[in-house]
DNA sequence: CGGCAGACTGAACAAGCGTTTAATGTATTG
DNA sequence: CAATACATTAAACGCTTGTTCAGTCTGCCG
């Protein structure tokens, strides 16, 4: 996947690959031009392979759904989810697709539905796992919560990755290790002792889905009973 | 705001707005004769007015910002963070503005910077509050958990965005309340209950941050005391 | 060896882009 | 009223884009 062992791909897997790499990397804006050049070849060359740039886009999206597939029922089984992404990162050769697959985030599309899918049937086990094991309570909605996890890491991620200074190493492991250091506690924390000290807007909130006669409490949440005065 | 009330400004208003909407409805690639059109005038004026696309945008971040900076102290002061972005989106005539911070969020740079750490600091202010108030529970980190909070809000929101199938309705409102309805009530029973039912992940963690001495626990996390067999 | 198929290229094309230019209209000012 | 400044437009420029085309090269099959 390096530049270095591109020689010996066919042509096609060639110009598949640059164009996963710069697409990643410059966003799904880059030219045919600039990916003919990545891969060594003219960029008629491209369109006469694949038929157009979205065609391209298209083996690249199905290249990385059939990698990335693989990859998952390898190692999620036996860990969470996060090490997922770390694989991704770390895995020498897998950057590309990282990069690739934040971009997808990025612009939507179905590599991102797809992969907010799988990733979300992945920690919604894991989590029946844990629940099982005694290590994680249980949920009033385990898979609005799995939901829930999927789409703040990934996004939270996917916000990091996008504002994080031009110019600074872009290596997705860096980045990835970036997010997690800062993030690292904060979640923990959250997760082993919550943040509330009183389960006040919880119990509203359930009862309003109970019972949702009273004034919808999500939309102008009321502030807790003060305490103090 | 709205289209309908954009005659009696000035040319140079009337296109500084019309480049807002079209910037946050359709991305910043958006053409320049588009966003003459969407104002009413020809290609020509824009850049007569603005020297460039580029100093376009500058203009629309500084307004935004300006616009934002108000609303915010006017209002954040005595409510949540999210109250703020349901101003943005559900008071009339600045959806426009929700937009294109989504917008922002999504392509990085200053305004995304900016709306970012402000969050962040809002937040902050809000948690401790919080604390003293005894509704909020105290943090090893607050300005970690601040912008781990404000990290995940934001990050899953405009992933939330992004996502959406597209045709579907694009009013701000609408995606914003999509969203709260899908995570609020795993959000609150994670803020009041916490997930993991013992500390041994967070005192590792803490053990590891006070003397990092042992191998860092954040890279690879071993699986919980397996409590079954 | 002849011929055919496919890989491949360099040049060109049409369309779209941001921007420039020259010209026209329209006020404001001396 | 003449003159100056500014708002505004239609047209065009130069560039980049994705894609097409005609032609060359290469290897394979009969």
């Amino acid at each position: 996947m390096s530049s270095a062992q591109r020689d010996d791909l066919t042509a096609r897997a060639r110009i598949r690959d640059a164009a996963l790499t710069r697409f990643g990397r410059d966003g799904f804006g880059v030219s045919v031009r600039a990916i003919a050049e990545e891969a060594g070849v003219s960029p008629g060359l491209v369109i006469h392979h694949f038929g157009s740039k979205e065609k391209l886009r298209a083996a690249c999206d199905e290249h990385v759904l059939r990698l990335t597939a693989n990859t998952k029922s390898e190692s999620i089984k036996r860990m969470s989810a996060a090490t997922f992404l770390e694989q991704l990162a770390e895995v020498d050769g897998y950057s590309e697709i990282f990069g690739y697959l934040m971009r997808s985030l990025q612009s939507g599309g179905q590599v991102a539905s797809s992969l907010f899918e799988r990733m979300v049937q992945d920690v919604e086990v894991y989590l029946a796992d844990g629940e099982r094991a005694g290590t994680i309570k249980p949920s009033r909605d385990p898979a609005a919560r799995a939901r829930y996890a999927v789409s703040m890491a990934l996004g939270s991620l996917m916000l990091h990755t996008t504002m994080r200074p031009p110019g600074s190493d872009p290596e997705p492991s860096t980045v990835l290790h970036e997010w997690i250091d800062a993030y690292m506690l904060p979640a923990l924390e959250l997760y082993t002792e919550g943040l509330l000290l009183n389960s006040t807007f919880l119990d509203a909130l359930v009862a309003h889905r109970d019972d949702p006669s009273e004034e919808p409490a999500e939309r102008t949440p009321q502030p807790p009973p003060d305490t103090e005065h």
